[in-house]
DNA sequence: AGCACGCCGACT
DNA sequence: GTCGGCGTGCTC
């Protein structure tokens, strides 16, 4: 009789379990690594992956056998388990906790008997799919750009090579089109293909064009997208056919960057300079980052667009590190729209509307309804006022759970809380003096839309923002009366500055953006100027309308070079203005950077905690080369009566923050017993914010 | 995280 | 005398 065989599994153990690595089981049968398995741990069952390597050799644990092998699924390739091995050590997570959370949820419940159900329905539902259309797709003639770009490309992706391509191309220069044929190449080779999006509103016009080129005509390829919308069985489906080598286009958001696929040959991250491509909580990846990562395992190219990229990923392509290829001119040579700053300094000191809604944007907004065309304009502040004040006492409408002010909503007549949720009706007078008069201060988009309705008078406003799309199918109906035509002027926060295609709009304005200009954040102005090109990008995609399309910008600060790079449309200026800000500051991408977060009742307990913890990082061998900042409470420092502090962990390289976090990490439970009243804590390596 | 074990107050 | 409070600690 054969000895059980001893191997190693990723256990889906949560972080706090202290179990961050892979633990030794027993089993009768010869299990691949990659195998979905369950196993005993402690006193219940859990899911797991075998994972590559050898077990430990000391006898010193009775190994318990695995319980259940899903051998119905194939196995998770080595490359895979790489990928999230290495998202594991490098986010400081549990590599069991990574693995099984990127895998479909479903996949812990079923066994293998269900297992090879679904996966027998699976083949039965793709082989009677629908006959393919005949009509063979048609492709659009390529710009200069476009070609000079898919020539550099092929150049590159010489066989065994995969490089990393920065696609910097404006909105409108059809990044797109590169995309598709760079995918052609890939599925023509036999390979897949992974697309990658920031968000799932842009997945199903993406998925769109991706089909109407790849699953028409003679040879029909098929595409399933991934993301956190779809429904649990949705998920196990799309990721199984992508798993098995069913489908050939995976397209989704940043969970997809862990997708199962035995052929890989191209990925693709569009809006690459997009902070939703970096979770925000549990394993805090990024998902750009470990594309990146992935290209190089997989030998698949990599493709990174933006028209505004990252200056990480801008840095990278100076450096050489990433090649760069540049789409400079839009598809039928439309203009990009002039850009007109509103001094707001000049403008009289004036009262109701013209004071937030300078005259001669609304004299512009009102010129384009005259010629019936489109205008958006764009806040990024939802509700109707940000604050409520009592103008006899002072009293202002803060929250009293968090250190936040709570926002008027004019439409319920309520207070809201954006960070707690925490809402009440408005009071009629101050609480504090009964003074009947409160008055709102600032204004948000609800206010903005009523501004623009008195100004305007006879158009048609609408607001597209969190709160107007709340209920499901609400964005796809607003934005499809938008190209209607039934609106004339679209209000709307950054939800509408991204990607969709609004071929009427010849105005864009932003009313208020300079609070970016100062901001603590120092990801700031990067987000503002890409924010500010993306919104500028929805005006004239209509070459015929181009040339009289216009960006406005209301500022107190119309000589900052934020705005003067905005009208040249000059990126790569902001970028070397921007870089060297960073250089001078010590800010990434020049310095590397870890964010140790504590959440407690009390301000003080969280910063005591966080100073033992910068105690026991200065242990470890290698904490010279960092620098543990003091603790400072977070942005808003209280949610929901929980008090937050955060310390900030710099280094000069990515391996000496490495060297430090990883036994750091691995002590941190044992200040758990000194430290009771904290709620938790949590490491955010490279976080976006500090 | 679960889910034990473990050592002190009010009940049939 | 037991049921049960949740503090502490482990899971191959």
């Amino acid at each position: 009789m054969d000895e059980p065989q001893r191997l190693r599994v990723a256990v889906d153990a949560p972080a706090h379990s202290g179990l961050q690595s892979a633990l030794d089981y027993l089993s009768e049968r010869m299990l691949p690594p990659g195998t979905l398995v369950r196993v005993p741990l402690g006193r219940r069952e859990v899911a797991g992956v075998v994972w590559p390597g050898e077990p430990s050799d000391e006898p010193t644990l009775a190994l318990k056998p695995v319980t259940q092998a899903l051998q119905a699924l194939p196995p998770l390739s080595a490359r895979w388990c790489e990928l999230v091995g290495f998202a594991a050590s490098y986010y400081q997570r549990g590599l069991g906790e990574v693995a099984l959370s990127v895998l479909p949820p479903e996949l812990r419940k079923l066994d293998d008997a269900q297992l090879a159900n679904r996966i027998t329905r699976l083949h039965k539902a793709l082989d009677k799919a629908p006959p393919p259309d005949s009509t063979p797709p048609t492709r659009p003639e390529l710009t200069p750009d476009q070609a000079a770009a898919l020539a550099r490309l092929a150049e590159l992706s010489a066989p065994g090579s995969a490089p990393v391509v920065l696609l910097h191309g404006l909105t409108g220069s059809g990044k797109t089109e590169v995309y598709l044929r760079s995918a052609e190449e890939a599925l023509a080779s036999g390979r897949q293909v992974l697309v990658l999006v920031p968000e799932i509103n842009l997945t199903p016009q993406l998925e769109a064009r991706f089909a109407e080129r790849f699953c028409q005509g003679a040879a029909p390829r098929r595409i399933v997208s991934l993301h956190s919308g779809l429904t649990p069985a949705q998920r196990l489906k799309n990721w199984l056919a992508a798993h098995l080598g069913l489908a050939d286009l995976v397209l989704g958001t940043r969970l997809a960057v862990f997708a199962s696929m035995p052929r890989l040959g191209l990925i693709v991250v569009d809006e690459e300079h997009d902070p939703s491509y970096k979770q925000q909580e549990g394993a805090r990846y990024s998902a750009r980052d470990l594309a990146i990562y992935r290209g190089k395992l997989e030998g698949a190219c990599v493709v990174l667009g933006s028209a505004t990229p990252s200056l990480e990923s801008w840095q990278r392509a100076e450096q050489g590190r990433y090649e760069r290829l540049t789409l400079a001119h839009r598809v039928g040579g439309g203009a990009l729209p002039a850009v007109r700053l509103v001094d707001m300094n000049l403008l009289p000191k004036a009262t109701g509307v013209t004071s937030t809604l300078s005259p001669p944007l609304v004299a512009a907004l009102a010129k384009r309804l005259e010629r019936g065309e489109q205008s958006l304009v764009f806040l990024n502040r939802r509700g109707y006022a940000p604050v409520l004040h009592c103008t006899d006492c002072g009293w202002k409408s803060g929250c009293p759970h968090c250190s936040a002010w709570r926002v008027f909503h004019k439409l319920d007549r309520t207070l809201r809380c954006h960070h707690c949720g925490f809402t009440q009706a408005v009071p009629r007078a101050c609480p504090d003096c009964g003074n009947p008069d409160i008055s709102s201060l600032g204004r948000g988009t609800e206010r903005l839309e009523e501004q623009l309705a008195a100004a305007l008078p006879g158009a048609r406003v609408a607001r597209i923002d969190a709160d107007s799309t709340k209920l499901k199918g609400a964005l796809e109906a607003q934005l499809s009366a938008v190209h209607a035509g039934e609106v004339d002027v679209l209000v709307g926060t950054q939800m509408i500055a991204k990607g969709h295609d609004f071929r009427r709009i010849t105005l864009v304005a932003a009313v208020s953006p300079d609070s970016a200009l100062f901001s603590s954040d120092f990801r700031a102005p990067e987000r503002l100027f890409a924010l500010l090109m993306q919104a500028a990008g929805r005006a004239g995609r209509d070459a015929a309308q181009s040339e009289r399309s216009e960006m406005w910008v209301q500022t107190w600060h119309p000589t900052h070079p934020l705005y003067g790079a905005l009208r040249q449309h000059d990126y790569a200026a902001f970028a070397a203005s921007q870089l060297k800000e960073r250089e001078m500051a010590g800010l990434p991408p020049f310095a590397h950077l870890a964010l140790m977060r504590a959440e407690a009742r009390t301000a003080e307990a969280a910063r005591d905690f966080l100073q033992a913890a910068a105690e026991l990082a200065a242990q470890i061998p290698g904490a010279s080369e960092l620098l543990i900042y003091p603790a400072v409470p977070t942005s808003v420092a209280r949610v929901a009566n929980i008090e937050r502090m955060q310390m900030l962990v710099e280094a000069s390289t990515r391996g000496a923050l490495q060297r430090v976090l990883t036994p750091w990490v691995a002590e941190l439970p044992s200040l758990r017993s000194q430290h009771k009243a904290v709620l938790r804590w949590a490491l955010d390596v490279d976080p976006l914010a500090i």
